[in-house]
DNA sequence: ATGAATATGTTGCAAATGCAACTTAAGAGG
DNA sequence: CCTCTTAAGTTGCATTTGCAACATATTCAT
């Protein structure tokens, strides 16, 4: 077994308000062992069985989709303390309905919390506080989605690059900020066609609305009050 | 405080393994009470404060959200045993980013979760359980999300459809299912415009992809194995 | 530096969609 | 039964989008 950064990890929401000396005995109690990737690696395929939690220690992960007719969707873009498969585990799930790939070189962290969910609570100390934050995590997850939710609800393509620029921006908190997908992900992740979404950028960025280079992109038309 | 039907209320996963006997003590611990609502009435608006968990007694409540432009989205179509507002006060969010609104008159049953959320799990023996349970509620709702983001997720107006109309098939498990929605509902929910689904649900029929009549939908070119 | 691979931008065209206005059907209430 | 209201379907037209093919720019390995 790798050795752990425990730092990294305590900072997780998911670890909130334990104490850094238990912190070795609590990723032993959950199985807890770490795994690398490279760009481009698939950590499971859709249909695949998840046993275990997966944590970012490092890179970035995207959660895809692809349909019958091969248009590919991605759910997800999962970065650094990001959780992986957690609330499959938690709802019984076994067959991921997603792929996972990594899209640069990855760290996960493994923790297996089916103990956690399925035996008695009081099996160890840090079984309930666990699973409170767990509660705390997932409802921010769902959330979170409904966050994509909104922005691939816009009827058209530039209302959705609006309200997910509109997204990033607040996220950051600063002006020109980082989209950390390039075009194609981008379009992806929209539903949308990439040179149409291409063409829309243009547009925007013509008009005065938007302005970018490379990933690099600004907001020029916001309300002082943002 | 109107008696409370604990029947329907100990069905819900919320409560499950709970002894029937313990559900007075547990209902009064959560300061449960019913309210009840007319049709198109409001539950709340979004950007209102939101205390506690609403489960649905009877009737059916819609989430909603409308974008700056007026267009208007069906977040959620909640029946009989459906929770409100859940993920947001488990995250501790207090303001609603939706609106809920009655779609029949209907009964909400109020769960106080603050005091199982906030403070210690030991105060009352069911709090551990009843925070399971939760957990459990929230992943397979985060689940039933990503289902409706199955759904806009598709290009085409036609696509959006069969996906739509393909998961209610599978969750009533049988053919001539019933669509909860009216066409302008469906339309909202699925991100489209009412007179373009029209056009192509009549196209559609045309096809002898689907059948339908009002609320009664067939589809028509089902593999043997679905 | 060079060439190949990849990413991004552009454009014509056909198809899909939104919009508006209208017709038809269904349901509610007297 | 009739009338009013709401829901659903239809259609022409302008706009948007997807698709395909291509042009240009960037990145990366050698």
């Amino acid at each position: 077994m790798q050795p752990i950064n425990a730092e990294l990890i305590i900072r997780n929401p998911l670890f909130e308000s334990f104490n850094p000396e238990d912190m070795e005995a609590i990723l032993k109690c959950i199985s807890a062992h770490v795994k690398k990737y490279d760009r481009d690696q698939i950590i499971f395929m859709a249909g695949d069985k998840i046993e275990s939690v997966g944590l970012i220690l490092q890179g970035s992960v995207q959660l895809i989709k692809e349909d019958v007719w091969g248009n590919r969707n991605i759910v997800a873009h999962l970065e650094q303390g990001g959780l992986i498969g957690e609330a499959l585990v938690c709802a019984g799930i076994i067959e991921s309905p997603v792929t996972a790939i990594c899209t640069e070189n990855t760290t996960v962290l493994y923790l297996n919390f089916k103990r956690v969910l399925n035996f008695c609570s009081n099996a160890c100390a840090f079984h309930s506080k666990l699973i409170e934050n767990l509660l705390k995590v997932l409802a921010k997850n769902s959330l979170l989605i409904s966050e994509k939710l909104d922005i691939i609800s816009m009827r058209t393509t530039r209302e959705k690059l609006y309200q997910y620029l509109l997204t990033q921006f607040r996220e950051q908190k600063k002006n020109p900020f980082n989209v950390p997908l390039n075009r194609n992900q981008l379009a992806d992740y929209l539903c949308v066609e990439r040179s149409a979404m291409s063409r829309e950028l243009s547009k925007m960025k013509a008009e005065g609305i938007i302005d970018y280079k490379k990933h690099d992109f600004t907001l020029l038309d916001l309300d002082e009050n943002e």
